[in-house]
DNA sequence: CCGCCGCTTTGATGCAGATCAACTCTCATG
DNA sequence: CATGAGAGTTGATCTGCATCAAAGCGGCGG
């Protein structure tokens, strides 16, 4: 199993100046590019709870995620649902050459999006490939990441599910630096029971469940309403099932 | 829910001329690309059940199948296996920039793939953009395949899921064109009752019994070991839970 | 300060699918 | 023709998670 870059990057760093510093444009950009780039972007904010685009609808821009968590989502006619992405800071959505969304997308939180208007990407695209290149790079990351989704959603007991996803989220938290002195892990879980069974393919009562058997084991703490303290971050890694090195996309 | 193309192109009318037809390169091929690729491909074959890498192999080849089936699986540490790519003729295996197999690669059926090795590939790659963004449609509707599949994974019922592949496979194998005149469907199943439940996330237990009941509820006919006839596909569609129209991907 | 609403926890019960086990069918091989 | 191996079917039983139901727990507006 090969590590593919881990998804958050440095790119802040790479390229101080970009003012969006979104991955899919912002690894080798250029005043040009980004000149190009301003005329065609637009924030919008969005409150916990509310919806982005519904499945279906228009989408006439792509985005990338500022601040905050989206989702994707998809619902069966009779109303049960499947979140099948989970849109974290820098993350791309939305499918050049593509006039709706696929999916429901949501703010998990409250959200920030820098969209750009598609058409004038999708132009800018063709000049400049290493947007292109860039993009199937992400592309390819999400594809592994929900590869391992598929083996979680398959296979994994939903103790080892719900040891995943905190496993999953504690490392692409940015919050990481915040890793105390002792090898403990502190970081916010910003997902409601609901969202995590969404994304687990549980119920949300489940997921409560197994939350409280986690923290009588001492494998978890939850400080508050979001706050979670993982005490030891292996032992906790134990009960995903995952073999110990591998599995480290998403 | 948009459509995306058909995985199934008549690529090999785009581009008769051709050797490779892989939808990766054909799309708008050109005199000098093809003889570029002419000398970095090569031929290799399988029979069913073998392996063609292992996860954490060396792979220094990406393919693209030219005949027969390959599936794409993870397995953990304990065993338990779960089918993450479904590789029919014409799609793609391996991820430019990688050196080793995420997965192991198996074949289903007898197998024969076009490979080029890797880093001429990616040379071939940077100097021709069209490949690029051929790949790039490729790997996002992989990636709308596999969040149908994990929509399939995480919500569907056991009969909804023998259901939904059948549809799937039905819909996807080129033999569609055998599409008898009063709207039955007969095509192959070249899946064993355990790449099914790999596929799945079921037991193959559960395969046969669910197959037996559409069976004998005459939603299926089985003739032979592998042969399959849908009387009425949709009635069959009904049982997928999906809705009437979306759900096309894959 | 009270009461309500959204979120979470916990309990009791039921069932879909897993597990364990036996048997059948179909070839391929000597 | 017997033999055996691999694939598929079917049955009996068990269990992990879903379902249904009710009660805790903040936090916010009145």
């Amino acid at each position: 199993m090969t590590r593919t870059t881990p998804k958050i990057q440095p790119y802040s760093q790479e390229c101080k100046e970009c003012p969006i510093r979104h991955r899919a444009v912002c690894a080798r950009c250029e005043t040009e590019e980004l000149e190009s780039l301003e005329k065609i972007k637009f924030y919008r904010s969005f409150e916990a709870g509310q919806t982005v685009v519904w499945a279906g609808d228009k989408m006439d821009f792509v985005a990338s995620v500022v601040t905050g968590i989206a989702t994707l989502s998809q619902t069966m006619e009779d109303g049960r649902r499947q979140m099948v992405g989970l849109l974290l800071p820098s993350d791309f959505a939305g499918r050049p050459g593509r006039e709706t969304s696929a999916y429901d997308v949501t703010a998990a939180t409250d959200l920030v999006m820098c969209c750009f208007r598609k058409k004038p990407f999708e132009d800018l695209m063709l000049k400049t490939p290493h947007i292109g290149q860039r993009l199937l790079e992400m592309t390819l990351d999400e594809l592994d990441a929900a590869r391992e989704w598929m083996l979680l959603l398959g296979r994994k007991t939903a103790r080892e599910k719900i040891a995943s996803l905190i496993c999953i989220i504690a490392r692409r938290d940015a919050s990481l630096q915040l890793r105390a002195s002792d090898g403990e892990l502190r970081f916010d879980l910003p997902l409601t029971r609901e969202a995590m069974s969404e994304y687990l393919g549980l119920t949300l009562e489940t997921v409560s469940r197994q939350m409280s058997i986690l923290r009588k084991e001492g494998l978890i703490v939850t400080e508050g309403k979001r706050q979670i303290v993982i005490p030891d971050f292996d032992r906790l890694l134990e009960e995903t099932g995952d073999d110990s090195d591998g599995g480290f996309l998403v």
